[in-house]
DNA sequence: AACCTGACGACGC
DNA sequence: GGCGTCGCCAGGT
């Protein structure tokens, strides 16, 4: 079942991120093994309990910003607060320095 | 089977 | 740097 074990690697690679860093879906999806998944790990999580033990709010797109979702905004809020707690800087227009805050 | 949508990314202008 | 297009994969209608 290449599906399961899709969705095990993304949510392993999302797992091995530190507090008070950030990672992108297109390099999530690299760690997991998948070339061109970024669009995969999107969908991954966002068919995330909310138990879960995955620190999903560590994840950003290319840009270094917060992906919009279609479903619900506060959400959004509330990710963005996460990253705040963990002492992550957010510059103009809610955008993260990747070069800084990145992983790897 | 055809078509559309979605927490994306790379490229070109 | 903004904006449009195409490529990607999974799921639903």
């Amino acid at each position: 079942m290449p599906d399961m074990k899709s969705h095990a690697r993304i949510l392993a690679a999302v797992r091995r991120i530190p507090p008070g860093r950030v990672s992108t879906y297109g390099r999530v999806a690299r760690v997991a093994g998948l070339a061109s998944g970024a669009r995969q790990v999107g969908y991954a999580l966002a068919a995330l309990p909310d138990d879960s033990d995955v620190p999903w709010h560590r994840v950003v797109n290319a840009r270094g910003e917060i992906s919009r979702r279609s479903h619900g905004a506060a959400i959004e809020r509330v990710q963005h607060a996460m990253l705040e707690g963990e002492g992550i800087c957010f510059g103009p227009g809610d955008r993260i320095d990747l070069e800084r805050f990145g992983w790897p």
